[in-house]
RNA sequence: GCGGUCGUAGCUCAACUGGUUAGAGCACUCGCCUGUCACGUGAGAGGUUGCCGGUUCAAGUCCGGUCGACCGCGCCA
């Protein structure tokens, strides 16, 4: 007999069906067993009647995770054993046969919809088993759309998507610590960044994207640290302003906020999350007004600080939610030499350059802004940040023939995910999290050179 | 890297100002249960309280060290 796929079950009553998945739960009642079985499409309760004899004595046997196979006829519940609100609450399968196609050890913890609560540790340690329960699909399913929808928004405003390297001759940006590798007789590095090459591609293709894999080997022990991540990068030629790029970058998230509340709607409700609130405009403050409101809203002065605290993240994220009611907001005008080479100095007041972060619910989500496209002003630049330009002979040969005005922005597909579900730490929106002490397993000790 | 908090059963947690044999829920094992809803119910098993040392008549509890975890800061986009 075909396999059915447990979600088109309650189109088939009254005819027998064959299901394949694994066991949810057993109760059992002793002449009876119910039995609630999960595959990819769904759950569905399945019930042996007393008079099954061989079945009972295999559902005995049966435990949490086996796998099965399982032959039955689907019927309409009895009225009163109608549940409302769950899948298949309304039909069941009557088991005419069983036959297990793999057992399970015992669990190690509960998986129950209801119990699930790991710590952290123990969540990572046990990661392929943990991957099974409905919650922690539901987080990697929305970080699924997220990606899905920054790559369907980018395409649809004719970005060209590229695959960026990942191994590196030089630690081009400076700035982040890098991973050395060996590269045969010589010493390469993991890519921190796509951003020299998508600017490099931009220059032919006018606009381009990529979802990269980065390195960072930051000796950060935070809850939003982790040694390689999910880079959304894009970038576009022929701006007028670092405006057209910061609206670009809003645009995008607005597009994946929507898209996920429609395609997820039922792992949202899951989790219990609710999107952050994008308004009509998102407001955009200087990095000046954002300490004057700090001052004036909660009395810390820090108008002579070159950059954002993570505090003053957090306040003014508080600060624009009541002003405005929008979880997000764009913050512009760092000091020039606090942001990397490339980044475009302002006309008015070359101290301050045109790069934007956008922050959300108090933490810095994306980056971007108006890059540097003269080329005898980043060679300056590249001098002046003491850069050796024997490193960077690709990417300023791009710029030696002719680059229009251009900016971009980049995001970490692990802290939108992570900011969005108000998860507490980027590892719970990580797949298989690297960090200074885990490599799937914790690391041992502290053997090896580096 | 610095600081704070913590480390007790497979998991999540209790155990007062140091004081009998370190407990509970879930999971596990063996029973009972014909309509349960990731049931119910009876019993059982499960521990060198992270590790090393110290103080004390007595240490899960206090002290020193060590290893690890989590959180914050720094670094970092």
């Amino acid at each position: 007999m075909e396999r059915t796929y447990i979600k088109d079950l309650s189109e088939k009553k009254g005819s027998e069906v064959l299901i394949k998945g694994w066991v949810n739960v057993r109760r059992d009642q002793g002449k009876m067993i119910f039995l609630d079985f999960r595959d990819m499409t769904g759950v569905v309760q399945g019930v042996i009647l007393p008079n099954q004899t061989e079945a009972i004595e295999i559902g005995k046997k049966l435990r949490q995770e086996f796998v099965v196979e399982v032959a039955g006829k689907v019927n309409s519940r009895p009225e009163k054993n109608i549940k409302v609100g769950i899948v298949n609450g309304d039909i069941e399968l009557e088991i005419l046969n069983i036959t297990i196609l793999a057992e399970a050890a015992p669990l190690p913890f509960d998986m129950s919809l209801e119990g699930y609560n790991l710590e952290l540790t123990t969540e990572l340690d046990n990661r392929a088993l943990v991957l099974r329960h409905p919650k922690i699909q539901a987080i990697f399913k929305i970080k699924e759309t997220i990606i899905d929808s920054f790559r369907e928004f980018m395409k649809q405003n004719m970005f060209f998507e590229f695959q960026a390297p990942s191994i590196t001759p030089v630690t081009a940006e400076g700035g982040a610590e890098v991973f050395q590798v060996n590269y045969f007789k010589h010493k390469a590095y993991l890519s921190q960044s796509p951003q020299l090459y998508k600017q490099i591609v931009m220059t032919a293709f006018e606009r381009c994207f990529s979802v990269n894999k980065i390195f960072r080997a930051e000796p950060s022990a935070t809850t939003r640290h982790i040694t390689e991540i999910v880079s959304l990068d894009a970038e576009m030629a022929f701006i007028n302003s670092w405006t057209d790029v910061r609206d670009m970058a809003e645009n995008t998230i607005r597009f994946i906020i929507e898209n996920v509340q429609k395609k997820n709607a039922e792992h949202l409700k899951l989790l219990g999350v609710e999107l952050p609130v994008m308004i009509e405009k998102t407001p955009t403050l200087s990095m000046k007004e954002v300490h004057e409101k700090i001052l004036t809203a909660y009395g810390r002065d820090n108008r002579g600080d070159k950059d954002l605290s993570s505090q003053d993240e957090i306040e003014i994220s508080e600060i624009i939610k009541k002003e405005t009611g929008s979880d997000f907001v764009f913050v512009y005008g760092y000091p020039t030499r606090k942001k990397p080479f490339y980044v475009y100095p302002s006309k008015e007041n070359p101290e301050f350059n045109e790069g934007v972060d956008l922050i959300c619910k108090g933490r810095e989500l994306l980056s971007g802004g108006r890059r540097i496209n003269n080329f005898a002003q980043l060679e300056e630049h590249v001098k002046l940040w003491d850069m050796n330009p024997d490193n960077l002979k690709m990417f300023l040969q791009a710029f030696k023939y002719g680059v229009p005005p251009e900016g971009g922005f980049a995001f970490g597909a692990e802290r939108i995910t992570m900011q969005f579900l108000n998860l507490a730490n980027v590892r719970q929106a990580t797949m298989f999290p690297r960090d200074m002490n885990r490599i799937d397993e914790k690391l041992e000790g502290t053997e090896g050179e580096y």
